[in-house]
RNA sequence: GCCCGGGUGGCGGAACUGGCAGACGCGCAGGACUCAAAAUCCUGUGAUCGCAAGGUCGUGUGGGUUCAAUUCCCACCCCGGGCACCA
């Protein structure tokens, strides 16, 4: 038998599993559909990162897995290669990107053959084929007579270094996703397609997906739905109001201010009226030049200006309230306008601390939480006795908000019953709970805590700061000090104290509580008080006349990019038909959408492709582009020249690949029924709101278009997690990414597959070092050598079953690298003690997923098959071999293992005690020693507790 | 600040509904083979005390529940990711 050329065997089934089409399911007739989706990626021309390959490789043993269950796996494979990302890649080398995806495009399918994978390479697309981005202008033009496409000037984000605008999506803490650079504000009018329209409908359908939960709950949380209700409040001597939303109307007495957005349209309105309106102009300019990472900057330091002259009047009391502008109030959400209720919200708190605004509490905790008392604010020193150990602590509570104990101390017992503490007490058994001043606030504590003694608590010890000692004796002098002074410590153990649990759990209840805003009891709201919050929200709701409302955190999806390399978005504006309010839309006189038939708009080649930076396409300065005819009036028209966002090309793909070269129809009905939902779908977490919340949108419009029937597209999904790289991420910036084809040069590609699925377990991720690929490498020389070696022995064992099911289950649920581990220990044990015929058969079909070219190899040229073993069936265990005959008992005393005996499985109870209390080792332990009671846990353990 | 993950030997990681912590692999040490090295094979490998039998400690920290806690409860600390003034 030859020695496992690995470079060789690899290239040579590669090309047979083409010519064989073993990859290539009848899309037309499926028996078993299977549609085993991965993300596709974008080339970025450097080649295949080993962090691609890492969820390739984990899609496909999925996936190989299925087709030896007897599915019609179909696992097509395409480029995402439209978009800013290909755009700046093929600036930075100075190739047109057109050129440029011819060579990534050959690199990148090199890269993907090479790695093993089971493809359908007949299905594969790219998204800056004309064929395919024909399809892409066509869903826009859908999403356009459907009312869903619209253009809007809005204040949006533009990157500053990719001259384009971004969707909130594409912003990361106010920096552009792609460059980092910081995105600015910009007024501008652009497309936009109307998802908000389906937030209800994208949030609901989320209970029904068998998606990795991570991915569930980020989408639910940018969705961001919130009840609450819609409130008017009217400006004095004015018919205005001023709309706001809120989700706590139980708080409505409490409105003691109200606040703008800076944009707010009423500000301008209202300018007759207002007495300081420099100050307002100047503040609305200065707003608006702020860049995002301005406002980040100044962190939550709160900004604003009253509107001086203007009232407004609380619908609840009548009470007239001053006017604020501030940026704080956001304009794109809710009314863009809110009422301020200082003592329960934390950033009108803020706001009105700040500006010396008037607090009233509308809303007492149930519970009995502290209340915040500004005035009343000090350091403590609580000492607490551990009723059980004796052990006494302490905690310097220093600028605290929470509370009482300090300036009057403590009048009464009811300070402390309003605070909270008995039931913390209560709560927590410390029955013996005593506060005692910082050293900064002794001497008004003392007499407070002596003349208290006997009440709620009663002081038994004083600890101070080491370095004050001479001094605080001194000032102690006068009382009774021998009694309280129990004794020093220094600060660094008073510190350190602070952390003990008890002290910690009375801090996040009093101190940390900084302004309350849960429910409770209403206070100071007229009739309402003393009503239960939750009820008194729709009660005064109905009070004041206001309305319910659901709001969304979700905003449209901001379509247009200024940039070349993209789909032209195939609309087309005609001036003459704008004046005479002709047009496809009522709202949007002068736009038309292109005729079908004249799709593709071809993206033209142009020699200045670079971005413009004045919030045009560089297609705008192409007059052979944009000069078209009206298809409204015949007469000269222009066309749009912004092309549409990388998103939309990556929200559709999935139904192409499954008929990419039909001319007639974005797909074929017929075909998309039998495959979809897709049953799996494998990518990255990153894309946990972008890509799967477009493509779910995009899903659902063609569902409600009556082109598809599911209105989800994909049944699973599951993240994986991120490879990283000696603990760092991998990035070109950094220089330690990691190109997969040196490895696959030195080991195989077998080997790295295998290597990367037995770091870690998929959906967490892993780290690459070359430490342990040689694991790997002797694994798969040792399973050659195993095939080379004759099978001496003829029963197939228990461990083979054992590790068919383990391997099973474990592909099942993504758990590759336990399952690696289980051939591994098959190997070890087949090399103990031989292989049965069985076994042969068996083995390699539980590596083929793993190791598809090895196992090909063995299966084929070592055992002499003429198809191909990823078509075979999967081996099935038989649930009776598994079954042990006997099991370890463990015999433990009080906890501890002492002893262990091996005993029939079915063994009972009374014998497996007897057994147990007979065992020598035991009985020694056990010498004279009264036993309480023995505990049998079956098939596990005995413990004697004695 | 909020929401998700996560914290286990020298390292990557394993441990079902609480039941022998450290599977599997890497690394390391010792041995075999070899003139030698590599490769390969065998043995050992959490810490600590002990000549040994064996004992003690040990899953981020501090508490708790339990016969028994990596697993459950409370609080805290740290790391990774996401969101971030969303009323």
């Amino acid at each position: 038998m030859p020695k496992y050329d690995s470079q060789k065997v690899e290239k040579k089934w590669q090309k047979k599993w083409l010519e064989e089409k073993v990859y290539e399911p009848d899309l037309k007739n499926p028996k078993k559909p299977f549609y085993n989706l991965m993300m596709f990626p974008y080339p970025s021309a450097e080649g295949l990162h080993v962090g691609n390959m890492y969820a390739f490789t984990g899609s496909d043993i999925y996936g190989r897995y299925q087709r030896m269950r007897g599915n019609d796996v179909f696992e097509p494979i395409g480029l995402d290669g439209f978009g800013i990302h290909s755009e700046n890649y093929a600036l930075k080398v100075g190739t047109h990107p057109m050129e440029q995806a011819k060579v990534s495009e050959k690199r990148f399918y090199e890269q993907l053959q090479a790695i093993g994978n089971g493809f359908a390479w007949d299905e594969h697309l790219e998204t800056y084929d004309p064929e395919y981005y024909k399809w892409t202008q066509w869903i826009f033009t859908q999403m356009w007579k459907r009312g869903l496409a619209y253009r809007k000037k809005q204040r949006v984000n533009w990157c500053p270094k990719d001259k384009t605008v971004l969707a909130d999506e594409q912003v990361e803490g106010g920096k552009c996703e792609r460059c980092g650079s910081v995105v600015e504000k910009r007024e501008l009018e652009q497309w936009f397609f109307r998802i908000t329209a389906y937030a209800e409908k994208l949030l609901q359908n989320i209970e029904k997906l068998d998606w990795s939960e991570k991915v569930k709950i980020a989408q639910r949380n940018w969705i961001g739905r919130s009840e609450g209700a819609l409130l008017k409040f009217p400006v004095m001597g004015s018919k205005l109001s001023i709309e706001v939303f809120t989700t706590r109307p139980d708080t409505l007495f409490g409105a003691t201010y109200m606040v703008l957005a800076p944009e707010h349209a009423l500000v301008l309105e209202l300018k007759e009226k207002i007495s300081n309106w420099k100050d307002v102009e100047k503040y609305i300019e200065s707003s608006k030049k702020k860049t995002e990472d301005e406002r980040i900057a100044e962190g939550k330091e709160k900004t604003g200006v009253e509107l001086k002259g203007v009232k407004a009047i609380n619908p609840a009391n009548k009470e007239e309230i001053p006017i604020w502008l501030a940026d704080y109030v956001l304009s794109g959400y809710g009314t863009g306008a809110i009422m301020a209720v200082p003592a329960q919200d934390e950033r009108d708190s803020e706001f009105a601390k700040k500006f010396k605004l008037p607090i009233r509490t509308v809303i007492e905790p149930i519970t009995g939480e502290p209340r915040t008392d500004e005035s009343e604010r000090a350091g403590i020193v609580a000492i607490v006795e551990d009723p059980k150990t004796g052990k006494i602590l302490s905690l310097d509570w220093r600028d605290g908000g929470g509370v009482l104990f300090v300036g009057g101390g403590i009048e009464s017992g009811e300070d402390l019953i309003r605070c909270g503490v008995r039931e913390i007490i209560e709560e927590t058994g410390y029955k013996n709970l005593k506060f005692i001043s910082s050293t900064e606030t002794i001497h008004h504590h003392f007499h407070a805590f002596s003349k208290n003694k006997n009440r709620y608590m009663h002081a038994i010890g004083l600890y101070f700061q080491l370095e004050n000692e001479e001094r605080e004796k001194e000032r102690l002098e006068d009382h009774e000090k021998d009694k309280f002074i129990v004794g020093w410590i220094t600060k660094d153990e008073a510190e350190s104290k602070v952390k003990d649990a008890m002290h910690q759990y009375i801090f996040q209840k009093l101190i940390r509580g900084k302004c309350y805003s849960g429910p409770g009891l209403l206070a100071n709201s007229g009739k309402f008080s003393g009503m239960d919050s939750e009820k008194a929200k729709w009660e005064i709701t109905k009070f004041v006349g206001g309305e319910k409302k659901i709001q969304y955190r979700l905003r449209d999806w901001l379509i247009s990019r200024q940039r070349y390399w993209g789909p032209p978005i195939p609309m087309v504006y005609c001036e003459a038909c704008a004046k005479e309010n002709k047009g496809e839309q009522k709202e949007m006189p002068g736009w038309f959408a292109v005729l079908e038939n004249e799709l593709p708009v071809e993206l033209p080649k142009v020699k200045d492709f670079r971005p413009q930076g004045k919030g045009e396409s560089p297609l705008a300065s192409v007059k052979d582009f944009y000069e078209t005819t009206c298809p409204g009036c015949g007469g000269k028209a222009r066309r749009e020249t912004d092309v549409s966002d990388t998103f939309l090309d990556s929200a559709w793909y999935y139904l192409r690949y499954l008929d990419p070269k039909n001319e007639k129809e974005v797909f074929d009905k017929k075909i998309i029924k039998k495959w979809l939902p897709a049953e799996m779908y494998i990518g990255g977490a990153e894309h946990a709101v972008l890509h799967l919340l477009y493509v779910r949108f995009i899903a659902m419009v063609f569902h409600d278009l009556g082109l598809v029937e599911f209105d989800e597209p994909f049944k699973r999904f599951r993240a994986h997690g991120l490879l990283i790289k000696e603990g760092a991420k991998m990035s070109k910036s950094k220089g330690n990414v990691v190109n997969p084809d040196e490895y696959i040069k030195k080991f195989s590609a077998d080997v790295l597959r295998m290597y990367l699925m037995f770091l870690a377990p998929f959906d967490q991720g892993g780290d690459f070092r070359d430490a342990g690929i040689l694991g790997i490498e002797r694994f798969l020389n040792r399973t050659w050598k195993l095939y080379e070696s004759e099978g001496k022995k003829n029963k197939t064992s228990p461990a083979f079953h054992r590790a068919v099911k383990k391997v099973t289950e474990d592909i099942e649920s993504l758990h590759y690298n336990t399952a690696i581990s289980a051939l591994m220990i098959l190997l070890n044990e087949f090399e103990k003690e031989g292989i049965a015929p069985e076994e042969k058969v068996g083995f390699v079909k539980l590596l083929a997923p793993f190791a598809p070219h090895m196992a090909e190899e063995i299966w084929r040229e070592v055992l002499g098959h003429k198809t191909s073993i990823h078509k075979e069936m999967w081996p099935e265990y038989d649930e009776k071999l598994i079954k042990e005959e006997s099991f370890t008992l463990v015999i433990q005393i009080n906890g501890k293992v002492r002893a262990s005996v091996e005993v029939p499985i079915d063994i009972s109870e009374n014998r497996a005690k007897e057994t147990a209390l007979g065992n020598e080792r035991v009985c020694a332990l056990l010498d004279g020693k009264e036993l309480k009671k023995v505990i049998y846990v079956p098939k596990k353990l005995i413990n004697i507790v004695v």
